[in-house]
DNA sequence: ACCTGAACACCGTTCAAGT
DNA sequence: ACCTGAACACCGTTCAAGT
């Protein structure tokens, strides 16, 4: 873990940030703790905190780190194919992270997958014939949807016999599919149940 | 906390279930410590194992306790109103327990809101005209949407500037609104996006 | 200026010992 | 049979002390 084989390595955050990561995709959030990653670093656990103020904002920086290699879809023939291409990349993407949706719901982060991308989706949606406000609550929906699925991977399953293990993702995808179709229908939504009772 | 002034009150399940869940809604899931929860019960940590396994199952018993208070709605004059209406309490009712969609989150509970309330929500589905399976997956894309608005409270929350305050309440009734009439829509999911890329 | 070991105040869990 | 205090192996964080 040294950078410098001959003399020692100075700390770095984007270091840190690295190592942290790497622990985290690999066994968990739990299994990161800073004892664990100082000793990883070769160095005290002290020592990081000449880098970071605290745990948190190691979290922090570790979504914020994962928020800039978040997929994008590439283009496509209409909004409607491109946003479902896009919103199963990034159910795939965090599929493999699981620790970042753990981390988001802790509740001591803020995050919603960076800057550009979230900015993307929304012209695609306006493109798409939306308002600029929905298009954000759309945005926002997409996501917390994702973000539902992601950490309620195991409910409903059945203990008591337990057989029929549920396909995660086939339930997102379909979870997706109504989610957009209601989204993107004309009109768009507030139409579905009952007449003005919006508060 | 003796429920018998004079002598001692002998330590139940439930009763350990009632003081955990008090300290849990009134100061949050991380409050609530073993050695807090027996100190509440006027009784010495260790004597907690004799009734619970460990933490995990005090948390699994929290969430099924929760379970059994879970608001349904009245009958209604449509399905959609009433799957609205309905959709809408159990946001408020989670709302209030902000412990319940962490736990969810955490990994460690499966918990989907009991049993009786999803049948019921599941049979409204198919007598609105959904095939049994589709209204198993609509009832977990509503629940999981619930779930993510929930956890991710604070996105998108502006930090720099940190002007608009989104209100998560009206988010999410849109949200809810726009997978109820993709869930609804006649011929049903999965025509959104491509053709035939279901994988 | 930068790093460190040792300590502090916690946590869940266990276990020999009490009645 | 039921309960208990003390201990164990952790945690994040702090701080006086080193170079």
């Amino acid at each position: 873990m040294r950078s410098e084989p001959g003399g020692r390595s100075r700390l770095t955050k984007s270091g840190i940030v690295a190592t942290a990561r790497a622990i985290a995709d690999a066994e968990g959030i739990d299994a990161l703790t800073l004892r664990r990653l100082a000793h990883e670093l070769g160095t005290g656990q002290s020592s990081l905190y000449r880098h970071i103020a605290d745990r948190r904002e190691l979290l922090q920086l570790l979504c914020d780190d994962l928020a800039e290699s978040f997929p994008i879809a590439p283009p496509c023939s209409t909004p409607a194919s491109w946003l479902r291409t896009h919103w199963a990349l990034t159910y795939d993407f965090l599929a493999e992270h699981p620790w970042a949706a753990q981390v988001i719901a802790s509740g001591e982060i803020l995050a919603g997958g960076g800057e550009d991308v979230p900015r993307r989706v929304a012209e695609v949606l306006v493109a798409a014939g939306l308002a600029v406000d929905d298009a954000d609550r759309a945005v926002r929906a997409l996501w917390n949807l994702v973000l539902g699925h992601l950490l309620n991977a195991h409910p409903f399953g059945h203990l008591d016999g337990g057989p029929p293990l549920i396909d995660c993702r086939a339930d997102y995808l379909w979870a997706l599919d109504a989610l957009l179709s209601g989204i993107l229908r004309p009109g768009c939504a507030a139409a579905a149940g009952g007449e003005g009772q919006h508060g």
